[in-house]
DNA sequence: TTGAAAGCGTTACCAC
DNA sequence: GTGGTAACGCTTTCAA
């Protein structure tokens, strides 16, 4: 089409015309092959130097049949532990040399077009971390081998997934409180589907109820900042007051501390807060937030490994890692 | 390599086969070529459905040269408008069919490593947002003719970009600032070389200059809350405080807000404070920041567009797009 | 140690 | 309208 004049890309052909070698040739040199002489490769490399050269990602592709190419799936930008992974993710993608392609981001669900996109481009896997893929999304994925891995969400039936341990989190935060001296509690957890939330959640009430006590008041944030926000609310025209606010994501518990605030509650004194996440927006003065923090980075590294260890080998079984969080005590809960 | 006993994915080929024709129909189709008969495309559709059939998107671009995939460029997470810029770019990019793929995320400079991702993945296109990108890179971009936009940057030396009209932001916040009474002004910028901060920084200076005042003081944000606290909490141990403050981003603001509600300032009484950039954090009841407001959807817009015209004629000259904010005048400026 | 040639899946070009 | 065929850039046998 636009041919203009000017100089075309150099190519594996281009060069090995220039060396007078065969593509094949030029191929072993370039991929660091042990069987071949120095002296051609050493001329190669600098052929390839002087002209620019740059491999052709995709043709590689199509011959070996490997895209280096990962899908991934966020969630609402406007919870910071989404861009935080994001973060991580580019960070793990580079160090392995594969790169990111962005399927989908925010809380919408997954259509099936956008799905088919991941198999257009042959990735190798694929790592979702916030909505739910449709079935009809997951059965294509599985027609065509490309491994999935939830990262902060468990598969419904079946799948790989990676996670902090959000029972033991939950429990922990509980206990935290009673040791505390707290007895009336509310819960501002999410009415979406995520299996993460109501896992918090139940970890946080089971071991209430270890101490012989019961949530009084349960709210739905939405798992938003405007969400907690109006819990907080809530929670200030109530006329009896818990004198404890377990948020399940640090994004609802910020949303919680700033209604309460602009109520003229005094937390800790009055009310502590604890939330989950561990984003850095919670270790903010304004909020010093007791929390679980998330092991991130690591969840990610796993995530990349079990994506690896798959697009190699598609017989291995589903696996699923869960990962302990860290109690971090601050302000919120008092010392 | 890794055959195994399972069916093969259906190609153009296979589906030629069946359909007893020759893979070009088959291609005419598929892609909805006018001049082929009703008959034969019910037939070959039908066919590509029952199989699973699902093009091959790589071995497209090496037959017809482009890719469908423009690379992205973000900065650091910590700044929601990043986070926003994202989301921008999604829904952009899927209603235009073509994908997305991270070549950088952070603060940090790109490496040259990295903007060579950009040619073996043969991306149609780059959006930067943030880091500046190596002059070498910028080379190597030119010679392969793979354009790139800057998004809320301006190209030092030559290139397209779109951006907010900064300059006219800054100077509105400033008339807003007098015509509030304000006379004492703190500026709160960045050192980093961002075009972006010294423009708006220019452009409120010169109006409050046409005031007749010059700012009394200045800080460097880092463009990030953090350097916005510290800001906040330098302007509180000053003996003479200043009674408005310019912050060049909205992050940078709701640092310095932070600060001064911690430090028992009441805003806007003692002190009015303004922002840049219309993040939707601005608009939390806690912060109620008065704001420029960048046409993000718009700017994300006419980014991919220029994009898309270059990717077809490679010798478009370089462009440039400024568009007017919009003023959000709220509580931190008094009513 | 190197070469020749056959793909990989798609599109484009030229016939018919 | 449709078929045949040659690319596209790379890898991977199989030979030499």
């Amino acid at each position: 089409m636009e041919n203009e004049a000017s100089p075309r890309r150099a190519t594996v052909v281009t060069l090995s015309e220039l060396a007078g070698v065969a593509p094949s040739t030029v191929t072993r040199a370039l991929r660091g092959d042990t069987r071949i002489s120095e002296a051609t490769r050493a001329r190669i490399l600098k052929l390839a130097e002087q002209h620019g050269y740059a491999p052709n990602a995709l043709a590689r592709t199509l011959s070996s049949g490997r895209s280096g190419l990962y899908g991934l799936v966020l969630g609402p930008a406007s919870n910071p532990f989404y861009a935080e992974l994001l973060h991580e993710a580019v960070r793990e993608a580079k160090e392995r040399g594969v790169r990111l392609l962005i399927i989908h981001a925010g809380d919408g669900p997954i259509e099936d077009t956008t799905a088919e996109s991941l198999l257009h481009y042959q990735v190798d896997g694929c790592i979702i971390t916030s909505a739910v893929l449709s079935s009809r999304a997951a059965e294509i994925c599985a027609a065509n081998r490309v491994p999935l891995i939830m990262v902060n969400r468990v598969a419904r039936h079946h799948g790989c997934f990676v996670t902090c341990d959000n029972h033991a989190g939950g429990a922990e935060l509980a206990q935290l409180l009673l040791a505390g001296g707290r007895t009336k509690f509310a819960v501002v957890g999410t009415s979406s589907t995520s299996s993460t939330a109501v896992e918090r959640e139940d970890g946080f009430v089971a071991e209430l109820a270890r101490g012989g006590v019961a949530p009084m008041m349960h709210f739905d944030g939405h798992s938003s900042y405007e969400g907690g926000f109006a819990a907080g609310t809530a929670i200030l025209e109530n006329a009896v007051r818990p004198d404890a606010v377990f948020a399940v994501s640090d994004i609802m518990a910020m949303g919680v501390l700033d209604a309460l605030r602009l109520g003229g509650v005094s937390v800790p004194d009055q009310m502590a807060v604890v939330g989950f996440d561990g984003v850095a927006e919670a270790a903010r003065p304004i909020y010093d937030l007791t929390t679980i923090e998330q092991p991130l980075p690591l969840m990610v590294r796993r995530a990349f490994e079990m994506l690896a260890a798959r697009s190699g080998n598609h017989r291995l079984p589903d696996e699923s890692i869960s990962l302990r969080g860290r109690l971090i005590p601050r302000g919120s809960t008092g010392r």
